[in-house]
DNA sequence: GTTGCACCTACAGTGACGTTAGGGACTATG
DNA sequence: CATAGTCCCTAACGTCACTGTAGGTGCAAC
């Protein structure tokens, strides 16, 4: 009756699939102690510690760390006090999912974009992944600016919509860094400009457009802060003055207006 | 022109968002190495740092190591030969992600058994969790083995069912624990066992349960191997003894089929 | 003159193991 | 009987991406 089948590391190992090492280690942390043989110091596993590793893993599949999971192992059952602390695992683990699914999406566009691009500049290829990346501070922030539609607009675009985008960033951001230097009242960098403001216009529509044009300057200083851009200073300044170039050009802004 | 700004570690650190102990570490390990004053020893980050750290920041979303970023770092533009690493990323991403989603699950319904339930012995609830953990590889042997309908039918349970079934296993389970050792021929034994079967019968649904039943017994075995049961090596001899006991007296099964 | 701040280097610690070195006990084979 | 192979042991170092801490320099303000 008393027959106690124990198990010596290597089956216990085989058995449970969890490696020789992580089972000396356990031991070691004091997490799963087996009966050692006093002779030849072996370790000899019970049929107990196969549930004991079973709570274990199953912790640790929850998340939990080998510390945390120290704590819980005595009990031999669990009631709702539990809840607190598997809310917090919960919680912590959407998060991490959040970060997969953005950086997923990421690696996506990514992917697509160099199909069919061929070859892309590092640091605009990197800005566009930040993009992604800052996407969720970057909703928070207009939305307590603007209006839930206006972010919904901007947001809720198709895959094939984001691509040319993408692309469009791309060439422009490539056109700037080509053309950087030349004079404002040059027709390459004008053309450029021309496209860009339109492309934006196209992407952001009117509506959000007005709403955004409706912000603070200093607000909308903070917003381009946030998104890393893929420029080196004088490239931005560069971008910055010829836009404004621009601006007074076609009479869209007075001069004064544009003094810090 | 030539004005070239640079930043002290300090406000490198806070315009970036990048601890300054971090940068630090960067620097140690060749990954982004700043300028350094010669007399004092500090650090002058560039414009170009900037961008470089955006790089790294970017890279390290997509969930490449330090190592593999120092190695993609230095190229100025990245073309078609990136989208094999991509894949790579994305493939252990979506690993990830499926392990994210199962241990959420898990979470979801442990909180709602707990609150439902009140108390759950551990090692039950462990091998419930386990379930979950182990549900793909199961999946995907009962497909080689079944059909996909079977399967389907198996694992396409409503979340209320999945409460229900939990629930049934709970107690049985605790019933289990709590008449082991009593003879066979006991009538809870055999109202427990009576009501194992009615539930595991409910559960699986008839076509499955034919489909179940025509695949060879030691294969069978495998697939209980796979599910870690909640008890103990007296336990689980106690119960099969008894089912054994159950189906002959009820005619089920002739008694020699069950010779070893 | 000392206090505070920003910077520096250098070393240690973290978690959950993997890897390697060196050695004991047992069995099988030449 | 010597050797090889297998299983086990301890002990210590390596990994990754940091974080923490101790002790020190140089400079400005009070």
């Amino acid at each position: 009756m008393n027959e106690k089948k124990t198990f010596l590391i290597g089956e216990f190992s085989e058995k449970t699939g969890t490696s020789v090492r992580t089972l000396h280690y356990y031991d070691e942390i004091g997490l799963l102690k087996p009966d050692k043989d006093p002779s030849s110091g072996h370790r000899h596993y019970s049929d107990k510690d196969v549930l004991t590793l079973q709570k274990i893993v199953s912790l640790k599949f929850l998340g939990y760390s080998l510390e945390q999971i120290k704590g819980m192992i005595h009990e031999s059952s669990y009631d709702v006090s539990l809840n607190e602390s598997l809310q917090i695992q919960k919680k912590a683990l959407e998060e991490e999912k959040l970060h997969i699914e953005a950086a997923l999406t990421s690696i996506n566009r990514t992917i697509k974009l160099l199909e069919e691009e061929g070859e892309v500049d590092s640091a605009i290829l990197m800005s566009l992944i930040n993009t992604v990346q800052t996407e969720r501070n970057m909703r928070e922030w207009l939305e307590q600016r603007t209006t839930k539609d206006v972010v919904n607009y901007l947001y809720n675009k198709s895959e094939d919509d984001v691509l040319a985008l993408d692309k469009e960033y791309i060439h422009l951001s490539k056109k700037v860094k080509e053309l950087v230097g030349l004079p404002f009242g040059d027709p390459q960098v004008q053309e450029l400009i021309d496209q860009y403001t339109k492309a934006t216009l196209d992407f952001i529509g009117e509506e959000a457009m007005h709403a955004l044009a409706e912000m603070d300057l200093s607000e909308a200083d903070k917003l381009q802060e946030m998104v890393p851009s893929p420029f080196t200073k004088e490239e931005e300044d560069w971008l910055n003055q010829a836009m404004e170039y621009y601006m007074v050009q076609n009479g869209m802004v007075d001069p004064q207006d544009n003094q810090e």
